[in-house]
DNA sequence: AATGAATGAGTATTCATTCAT
DNA sequence: CATGAATGAATACTCATTCAT
């Protein structure tokens, strides 16, 4: 009767053995997720992959879901490491460097296991409960509005929620995506300082307010 | 097992029931993915939604991807119409006014209808032949680049294709996510006059060189 | 997100073909469960034995149970329609007359699949919706009450309601079990005329009041 | 796929910490029965229940029907000694005392662990080889036979066997499912009283020959 | 004696698609 | 053109049981 159970794991791997098994497992999902997409992501499938039987497999993981999920925290956890070591460098060089160095990094983490992260965060039908996706999300939220705050002086910007929100799509959208359609760039880092240049120019500099001439023309539009 | 075939639809619907037939499985399909989402998407239940026979919607649409391509196709055309008319203005008005229009355009497009929008553009597991996405794509770079270049005189920035890419990711990201998660901003204009000032800054002031001692610190760490 | 559908049948056979079908499926459940038992009783084997696919099998009927509880259901209307014809004869016999038809009836419905009757009402790990099966109970508890309530005049009993428990649940256990242990008497009716006997002398004799000696002596061993 | 093996324990424990394994396993068989139902008995959830390693329950038990099968044999074996502490009393009472003695301490006896006993005894996919079922269906119409002999005087009836037969059927179908819908009855001490009556008028009444109207009438009929 | 990791045949159920009527 | 009955490969998940440690 109860409905899906929401944890990662069924229990924890006690044994060196079990631990290997879960390990085999979880890479075997890695594996075919990357290569041949959600669509042949069957638990049946990945057991074979694993070299495990499917009983193993819902011996450690509840269901599907559970797969996925796993994988992905592991994945998040990876990815804010890197962010929280390049953020250490604040108080220590200047907003734009620090700007430069968080996206560096975070451009960084994408290009770890690309493939995997693709398609860890692209289609994925959405899951049930994505408790860790959310605080994840909002953790990145909290820490990126903490930087704005601390060099608010610098901030040409009265909405910092809004701001948050701006260019944390932003570069999320455009680190994500560049892995395919702009790969030379980004092994490069043209494409970080790029991104760089986009969320300074719009963060540190007074926009400029619309001149009289384009305003009277709207409204006589209108 | 059978190759599936990539066409759209398999024949077009000449009488004016027949019309009506594929316009009901339309909107079936639209009610089903908007209202339940895509995994409640069967054709059986899109037929039966319709108050259509199975077998009727296998006339007209060979198979289950189909449906969801003729339905985003017709929803790309209204967007790019939406999009064109707010075009027409070039030559007439300062490019920021433009650029104005052309982010507020995208934004009233996607409050059209913005669960419809949201189902056809998020999840949808990877479909095959996405030719006509692509097209789409490609059209809408090409559009840009033409309005860049053709104001090259207040453009601070060398890398044209980098600079379409990177705006036209984030400002479709921010509009796009922006129903879920900024829905107030995204009707009071707020938003899109923000994603303006992004985009503005970004292309018309030229950017901050990394201060000399910043440049020097980052080699030295290295 | 429906639970488990309480329904019967997901949808009436409108064509001929389709009721041979159905008629084809409740067989071959029929010849299972009688030949098998429960345990043998799974979806593919049914559809296998009906000679259809198993997804014809899913089209008529919602789930495993389902087919059990069509099945029951036939069952009981066939055995209602039995106790009412011989219910018919009330008011033209004597009351002894009556209850020995309504249990030789009950006896000759036992008679006509009695394996089926006795996989159908025995094991069967209790199913979910039973309501047919109790409104089954209470509409035989009913007509018997009725039935000695309209002969109060000669029925040496207070308390009715547990009067027609005790008779119905003897009636039914001793009929129910005979095909199996008892099968000689139940063929040639001397198990309906032992029945009856019990019923009768229950019903219609007033019991021997306890004797003052063995009062006495219970209480001196209290 | 091999051969259920037919003996109710492995091997019997010897050492105290064996004994207390042995005595977990089988109350939390009792417990997940009662309280959940067989569907919801399954091995490891036994064991892990019982606090206790899904391979010791296989040390103990060679498989899942054996479990039942101990905590069956337990209960009967209980009901036994209820029933014989009652039939002390044969010769020294009347021959309907010793039948209201029976039949209460039957009543008794289910009153201990109802919720066990309709478990043990209702649903339970027909088991294998139920052969101390049998046998303690045996004895305990040897046991009635026997009663009935010794009172042969006062009994009207011919068929003992048949006799016997039919009041053990009621009683148990009474007695049994009484807890479930008479159980205020069946407390209070008034079931017993009212089956004691059934049995008794059955037993010792001579029973209403037909009246020749009635015999003629239904000649007639057929 | 005890543990618990591993097994895998088996189960109910879905759904895109075909085709005879 | 339309119908809807029929298909069956595929899927997630369970659970009794074994056996190496």
């Amino acid at each position: 009767m109860t409905k899906k159970s929401t944890a990662i794991m069924r229990k924890p791997p006690l044994q060196v053995r079990a631990r290997a098994t879960v390990e085999a497992i979880l890479q075997a999902t890695a594996r075919i997720l990357t290569k041949e997409g959600y669509d042949a992501l069957t638990t049946n499938r990945v057991a074979e992959t694993a070299g495990v039987s499917i009983g193993s497999l819902y011996q450690y993981f509840p269901n599907k879901e559970a797969l996925i999920a796993a994988l992905s925290k592991r994945h998040m956890d990876d990815l804010e490491a890197t962010l929280e070591s390049a953020e250490a460098m604040v108080g220590q060089t200047s907003f734009a460097e620090i700007v430069r160095a968080l996206i560096g990094a975070n451009v960084a983490a994408h290009l770890i296991d690309p493939l995997l992260h693709s398609a860890l965060s692209d289609p994925l039908p959405p899951q049930g409960d994505q408790d860790w996706r959310l605080a994840f999300e909002a953790r990145g939220k909290t820490r990126v509005r903490a930087l704005l705050e601390a060099h608010a002086a610098e901030i040409a910007i009265k909405d910092l929620d809004l701001a948050t929100y701006l260019i944390m799509r932003s570069v999320e959208a455009c680190v994500h995506d560049g892995y395919r359609h702009r790969r030379e760039d980004m092994i490069s880092g043209k494409l970080a300082e790029e991104i760089s240049a986009l969320v300074l120019n719009y963060l540190t500099i007074p926009r400029r307010t619309r001149s009289p001439r384009d305003t009277r023309r709207r409204q006589a539009a209108a």
